[in-house]
DNA sequence: AGCCTTTGACCAGCG
DNA sequence: TCGCTGGTCAAAGGC
């Protein structure tokens, strides 16, 4: 594949890291062209493929919309979904043709470019060098950048710019392109694909092993890697979800607490990359809330490669480690530190650093503990009920089973990490897997004592993009709201988030199948300036103190709420 | 001061 | 019995 190659860069410590390349112009052009090997074969190019794509400098391929408008004009492509909602004039409430590259698509009329970018890459640096940088960007904020708005690169005035485009494009793509089902879980998996090809490959680049059917990406990282990642990340948020089973309405979509709340980078680091003011800032105010710090250069690596295993809402102590055979990275073994508690926890991981198996034993004779105490004083204040571990639980990375079974397996990625594993434990929670703030951060959801996870929930947990959990405190402040249109299904959840009761975090479940009730759409708005349109099972963070200070130039063009009905649910 | 991590040593099981 | 590995202990040091 001639997408572009993986060069290598000398990190702080004298390790190679990857940079990359982008791919020459006469690659990328043709590109546009749905008879260009982009497409041949008859195999739609999977994320990397694309990804690689869209960091060309090729002024006719530029955007990544364009790729999306190219996966839209696909033979294979789906008529568009229809639209969920009707936009507020800012482009989402029309479709319309636009011809891209010779080529028609249909996307939404307006689009285009239209706005001031969201988000400023310096002159002469593309994505991908920018992406180079050892921490320009986390993934959370990228992450956040990009499930928030689904943005899009373009280059213009000279600089890369981050734009928006529509949701429901991204996930077409995500259907289309990969060849993968309408599942949202591949939806799902795409996502993060991209996403991880934009964050992660420099540093997973580092194991060149790994091809994928379409070739050595180039990010360094397989698809079947990056895919292996996802996957543990959705199975740690689902097996999460299964161990910490709260008092929630099984309607009612939960946080993935662990899935980005693993992504670990460095404070450090971050705090000396040199950017533009803007991303500057929105960096540092997620940077601040990760107590992750990876100074041995592995800051871009899933948060799993953090130091700590991920967030499982009980605290622990490294009472010994054992070097294994092949590996750079030693066994780790925890004990639960509250008093008589028998359980403990051996952490494995992989080659890279990321957590490949953490294996239980024995049970929690204990409520899991509250966050705010806990990381004090290790107290367990936990008032709330709580499920116990299951015996033996094994939660294994990419190659785990997300079963039930004596020998649980469930994802170690985040990730989410300690929190630095928001595998929080990864929070699409921006905490770090560490036990102490994170689990600070980390839900303490009553665990129920169902063992079966509840279809619905564990489904909603895997849609939601594992960017934006924040691993709130729900146990007060959950209310709920269900749309009002008749046969509309769509849910909200508006919980406040534990560090700043100025700060909500927003969940939506379902897709509204009509448009904004008009009547509504003004009053509404106003009494909720914290309404983004919702997009389909994503999490929305409104104001909370992760985002806080980032401003994406969504000002003022916030999407009207549909009309909800509150559910207050109180625990 | 308390808690945690690190690290070397010890012990047990297994081939 | 020996060597290897897994699991644990406990002292030392850091935060």
């Amino acid at each position: 594949m001639a997408t572009g190659k993986v060069e290598e860069g000398s990190t702080k410590k004298g390790n190679k890291r990857p940079t990359i390349t982008p791919p020459s112009r006469a690659a990328a052009v043709g590109s546009l062209s749905m008879e260009s090997p982009f497409w041949s074969g008859g195999l739609s190019p999977g994320p990397m493929t694309l990804v690689s794509r869209f960091f060309s400098d090729d002024s006719n391929y530029q955007s990544f919309s364009q790729l999306l408008a190219g996966a839209m004009a696909s033979p294979l492509a789906r008529p568009p979904p229809p639209l969920p909602f009707s936009g507020d004039g800012d482009g989402f409430e029309e479709m319309g043709e636009k011809s891209f590259g010779g080529f028609k698509e249909s996307r939404p009329g307006n689009l285009m470019v239209a706005r001031p970018p969201l988000f400023t890459v310096p002159p002469g640096l593309s994505p991908s060098g920018l992406l180079n940088s050892p921490a320009f960007f986390s993934p959370p904020v990228l992450l956040i950048l990009i499930f928030e708005f689904v943005s899009d690169f373009v280059f213009r005035d000279g600089c890369w710019c981050f734009v928006e485009i529509p949701n429901f494009m991204v996930m077409e793509m995500g259907i289309e392109i990969d060849s993968l089902s309408d599942d949202p879980y591949d939806i799902t998996t795409l996502y993060v694909l991209i996403i991880q090809g934009f964050i992660f490959s420099p540093s997973l680049g580092m194991d060149s092993h790994g091809m994928s059917p379409l070739g050595e990406s180039p990010f360094g990282i397989s698809h079947q890697q990056a895919l292996a990642q996802v996957t543990a990340q959705a199975a740690l948020a689902q097996s999460q979800m299964h161990m910490q089973t709260e008092y929630q309405p099984s309607s009612v979509s939960a946080p993935a607490e662990s899935l980005v709340c693993h992504q670990s980078f460095s404070q450090g680091e971050a705090s000396r990359q040199q950017m533009t003011t803007s991303s500057s800032d929105r960096q540092s105010s997620v940077m601040e809330r990760s107590e992750v710090s990876h100074s041995d250069g592995k800051h871009l690596q899933p948060s799993v490669a953090a130091d700590k295993p991920a967030d499982d809402g009980y605290n622990w102590r490294k009472y010994g480690q054992k070097p294994i055979k092949g590996s750079e990275y030693p066994r780790s073994y925890y004990k639960c530190t509250h008093l008589n508690c028998l359980v403990k926890k051996k952490v494995e991981r992989s080659s890279e650093g990321q957590i490949a198996q953490i294996i239980y034993k024995n049970e929690h004779n204990h409520e899991k503990p509250q966050l705010s105490r806990r990381a004090k004083d290790g107290t367990d204040v936990n008032g709330n009920l709580n499920s116990q571990s299951k015996p033996e639980h094994v939660f294994q990375g990419p190659a785990g089973n997300f079963s039930n079974q004596a020998s649980e397996t469930v994802p170690a990625l985040s990730v989410l990490g300690s929190n630095r594993e928001y595998n929080q434990a990864a929070p699409v929670h921006l905490a770090d897997s560490s036990d102490s703030e994170e689990q600070g951060h980390a839900d303490n959801r009553k665990e129920g004592d169902d063992d079966e996870p509840n279809p619905k929930r564990r489904q909603l947990l895997i849609l939601q993009p594992p960017v934006l959990s924040f691993n709130a405190s729900c146990s007060v402040n959950r209310s709920y709201y269900k749309c009002t249109h008749a046969g509309c299904n769509v849910r909200k959840h508006v919980e406040r988030a534990p560090t700043d009761p100025k700060a909500v975090i927003t969940t939506y479940e379902g897709k509204h199948n009509h448009d904004v009730p008009a009547a509504r759409n003004s009053s509404h708005n106003a009494a909720n300036n914290s309404a983004p349109q919702p997009k389909p099972n994503q999490l929305v963070t409104d104001k909370h103190p992760l985002l806080k200070d980032m401003d994406f130039g969504n000002n003022g063009r916030r999407p009207v709420l549909l009309q909800l009905k509150e559910e207050q649910i109180v625990v």
